[in-house]
DNA sequence: AACGTATGCCAACAAGTGTTGACAGTCCAG
DNA sequence: CTGGACTGTCAACACTTGTTGGCATACGTT
């Protein structure tokens, strides 16, 4: 082994170029949408020449793909208790968003684009109906159990980290969490008002 | 009286083709967002030619603003009861929303122009806020109330006319009141959890 | 009828975009 | 040392964008 990781791959001289240019593009997708972001932008973020992002990505929307390339991944709550699973969503949501620009890019591009607002669904079908399948009083009910979970989380994402009002900007995670965490739980596991 | 209302100027021709810019600028602004809703588009939809575009409204950040300049008006929220305040908001932002396809644009494109974004700050500030202040146990966490009340709000509008997500679209509008309406109202008058 | 104005179309511009190919230096195996 | 592959730069391409000015036509007033 030669790094940290064991790869496969011999480990070329310009894999330090290739992890600059996603860096640069998760910030630039991240802060001004896909339009906006142009490639020459994110070069010079990244301090190459634009024609090494297409040697490396093939095209912007390659770019785009890998730049995002974010695993949701809920994990483990199918083991929770069930009282507490609204919390432990939001947190989880919470600390996903946080660290990793990429969800935000996500999101300023799925406004305006197909493909990626698609890719946001993934989460939704995936893992929070099955989710609402298992915790909710009747099954048929999950798909909008789960949806309102979903413009739960998302709302607070889009005037948090999106629009970045001051308001949503200034509540602090734990409070965040009091908050939104009931309504998750009621969302789940409530009869039908 | 010349038209249906009256009007200080004389009813210019052009008016007709004024307002099928317009038309065709907010479908356009609301389905693709600003980048890509490009004035040669809006005119072959409006059926004119894009020099006219120019003329009657300067450039496009100028169509832009007149295509979005929407009034969201919370009407008479101050003599509300304080039982029903949640329910009678969100049934008023729905119907604000159905009828509107300025605030899908607004929304789309504030995803990546801050000057839209601030715009939509204006509803926070200007009446949610206050409402909270009046409604809520302690003016001083009126900003934080409104703020999840504002992300409620657009989480939904996120999920079903931007995003479009199936689950989201299918809810029924009494429904999204009977789930959202208790959430507004807990978020304005509960106690802190 | 005649004139000034409003309304519309056409062609073109400058700027910026994603993308491509040719060319120079650098590294490593033989 | 020498060859070929890897890494990077430069200049240019084809295209789309917002925007502008000139020219033709229709209108309303006198």
């Amino acid at each position: 082994m030669t790094g940290t990781t064991e790869n496969q791959q011999p480990a070329r001289r310009s894999d330090a170029t290739r992890a600059s240019i996603l860096t640069a593009a998760r910030e630039r997708f991240a802060a001004d949408g896909y339009e906006k972001a142009t490639i020459r932008a994110i070069a010079r973020d990244a301090k190459i020449d634009p024609s090494m992002v297409m040697r490396y990505y093939g095209n912007k929307a390659g770019l785009f793909a890998e730049a995002v390339a974010v695993d949701p991944g809920l994990p483990g709550l199918s083991v929770e208790p069930g009282d507490t699973v609204g919390r432990t969503l939001v947190r989880h949501f919470l600390t996903l968003w946080e660290g990793n620009e990429g969800f935000t890019a996500l999101m300023r591009v799925g406004a305006t684009d197909p493909a990626a607002a698609e890719r946001m669904q993934f989460v939704l079908r995936d893992q929070l109906i099955p989710l609402a399948r298992r915790l909710g009083p009747d099954p048929e009910q999950a798909p909008a159990r789960a949806a309102l979970c979903a413009s739960t989380v998302l709302g607070l994402a889009l005037t948090r980290y999106v629009l970045r009002f001051p308001e949503s900007v200034a509540l602090d995670p734990e409070e965040i969490v009091d908050w939104l965490g009931p309504t998750i739980q009621r969302y789940l596991t409530a009869p039908t008002p």
